[in-house]
DNA sequence: TCAATTGTATCATTGTATGATACAACCTAG
DNA sequence: CTAGGTTGTATCATACAATGATACAATTGA
């Protein structure tokens, strides 16, 4: 189930793509699966629908969900999503987890805190490892 | 020295912000050493001073920095940094963990890469340990 | 004291996020 | 095959946040 803070500084759209993504990840919805319609879930978080529906598209973009007008926005399945260019990501992604780590750091956690923290979610991303 | 990415999506003074956190957290930056004026970095990346002038209010709203007018700006040491409450903290920097992590694994990085990726970040944050 | 240096305040402009509303494609009962 | 309901989409308006231009105020130091 999907869940926003309405008072967070991330905006709503946002929160809505990362939510599906992360239960995407960690195959929470599987693929197939449906997503929730636009109404629907827009009715649930009490926001606009179209907020929603911008979500479900940027999703569309990054090759994750198939939406089809009438139908509805499924999950597609993980080798139907495009490899994208690694070099870059892996630098997005390194800069991402520093920013992480320091803020961890600037907030008091010890190391081994901010360890047994990572390995719980990577834990929970990998399963089967 | 502090680079951003006109391009980005992330606001300018939240990439400011973000880069001399890291910096001090790493300890790139020392307390007691002062940060660029704002006219100087603002000319240095091109954009306006106010921008970076934000961005050193945010920090110092933080506890990272102090400002005074005419000085100039300086990095606090760390024990004059406040402490926040732990419980809310812990779960933001853990969503945000979280994040990174499924974002990781979408984009098709192996786990072991990713614990790599994560132990030479933290080695360089908590070098001593 | 005065000029230079530093941050601050104010206002205008631009872009993004969100929402209200009307539309178009698709599906299914009958 | 058609009518009505369901789904996503397009368009427009509004609010707010981010950035910038410009003028101001506090501090320093010769």
């Amino acid at each position: 189930m999907i869940r926003i803070d309405l008072n967070a500084p991330e905006p709503l759209g946002e929160q809505i793509r990362a939510e599906i993504r992360d239960a995407i990840a960690r195959g929470e919805t599987r693929p197939g699966e449906s997503l929730p319609t636009v109404r629907q879930l827009a009715a649930d978080l009490g926001i606009n629908l179209n907020t929603v529906a911008r979500a479900y598209r940027l999703l569309e973009s990054e090759g994750l969900v198939t939406t089809i007008r009438g139908r509805g926005t499924v999950v597609r399945s993980a080798r139907e999503t495009p490899g994208i260019a690694k070099r870059s990501l892996k630098d997005r992604i390194g800069r991402a987890m520093r920013q992480v780590i320091s803020d961890a750091r600037l907030a008091g956690l010890k190391r081994s805190e901010l360890e047994k923290l990572f390995a719980r979610e990577a834990g929970a991303i990998w399963p089967e490892e």
